[in-house]
DNA sequence: CCACAAAACTTGTATATACAACCAAAAGTC
DNA sequence: GACTTTTGGTTGTATATACAAGTTTTGTGG
């Protein structure tokens, strides 16, 4: 069998979510229904359906059916994930758009966060990173020039500024602020947001051997994005 | 069936683990050896086997056996603390006002969460934290009465349920997500905003050994209130 | 002793069946 | 109309069976 029934079972039903035929909260078939349509026994269905629900795609009630659960895109609050891995890991399309790539003179709250003087000349770069043609984050970023004097001569159309800076010095800390906030006209334009919606704001900042190495303001609409984090206190469940 | 017999089996797997019976990387039972040990039909005991293989307590190879995984260390990278120390320990003065403490049906998403029964009853409280008498966040919680059969007598207003919940069911596990939203109008009134704005919400769910114990909405009006973190690369050891 | 084949055992997938628990809506009753 | 009962659909648990796929052990022939 070159791929099992059960996982061709769930295929189907992950892209009737994604291209939307099936929308969040609306029932799925049944286990009976899906049996048939598939020519599959209950216990196959079912399992497609267990499946998926264990993953947080699904839920079902005894008696009632099965639903689609909210759908958003989700990063861990306890990994620092490149934002194209954590796209393609979920079986969607990453695509980039850079905006600027130039050297500016340093903002008094940059220079300070960076340990740098005040209008210092500074690396600052401005990406969209887009899921499935949807613009998922705004990338606002200031990077040290003394620490990565190339960096304004990368091609960020093709490799991440996260995943350059931590081939070319390697991370030893980062510092995380997570706000909620109502975006500027701006960042509600290069994230294609109608009305201003509530934004997640992930301020990043990143520390290599030698110090501050990038300041990065990472914005995206609360309804496409969250951050999920899974804490254990005892030593026996799951990473 | 008070109990399903392939929950009796996992309990058993895990007391045998967790008194040290089965070391790390020990095999444990095959599915028809345990299928006789406990009178039950091989596909039963393999369930037993599949739910803690995918708890990653336990790990399986085909055609060799099923085998003790390795105990995890834990390390709390980003650690949510109680709101109460955290406004104490700003030096700022903490209150709260209890604005429910009730019993209701479940919504079937939070039957889901908590594994409950759709429409079963389940304990509910909202609480306003505030700091310096400004609201800083709207605590709404459900919590299992299985669990927590005394939840709904105790006096809130002296200790944060945070607090209680860990006192009387240590948490082996909790899981978090993190939302902007824009909070509702009943949301807005209790935080004492004019205009809607921009919000956190922290969504909270805590496991004790015996499954979900609490799922709580923590909102904070994004002005007011940021989550920050501090992550360490050490460098990996790797034998 | 070695090489190879066969057997035994393990996990993985799939089916058909049965019954229990649960829910919602329809049907019946007062 | 309000209430109760029934009924059909749905998920949850459990069993017996069969075969596939992978690994280890055993056995056999050379």
């Amino acid at each position: 069998m070159a791929v099992a029934k059960f996982a061709e079972i769930k295929d189907h039903m992950l892209t009737q979510i994604e291209i939307g035929a099936w929308p969040e909260h609306s029932r799925v078939p049944s286990e009976n229904e899906l049996a048939e349509q598939f020519s599959v026994s209950r216990m196959t269905a079912r399992r497609a359906l267990q499946e998926l629900t264990e993953q947080g795609i699904l839920y079902r009630t005894q008696g009632v059916g099965s639903f689609v659960a909210a759908l958003k895109s989700q990063s861990s609050l306890l990994e620092i994930r490149n934002i194209a891995d954590e796209i393609q890991s979920r079986g969607h399309s990453y695509s980039a758009q850079l905006l600027q790539l130039t050297e500016l003179p340093c903002p008094a709250v940059i220079a300070s966060a960076l340990g740098l003087k005040h209008q210092q000349q500074v690396f600052f770069s401005l990406i969209v990173h887009y899921e499935d043609q949807l613009p998922l984050q705004l990338e606002a970023r200031y990077v040290n020039p003394q620490q990565i004097p190339d960096y304004i001569q990368q091609d960020f159309s093709h490799i991440t500024p996260h995943l350059y800076l931590s081939q070319v010095a390697p991370l030893t800390e980062a510092e995380h602020t997570v706000e909620a906030i109502l975006p500027d006209h701006f960042t509600c334009q290069h994230l294609q947001l109608k009305k201003p919606e509530a934004c997640l704001r992930l301020t990043r900042r990143t520390f290599s051997r030698d110090g501050a190495v990038s300041l990065a303001y990472l914005t995206s609409p609360g309804s496409r994005y969250r951050l999920g984090g899974h804490l254990n206190f005892a030593p026996e469940k799951r990473s």
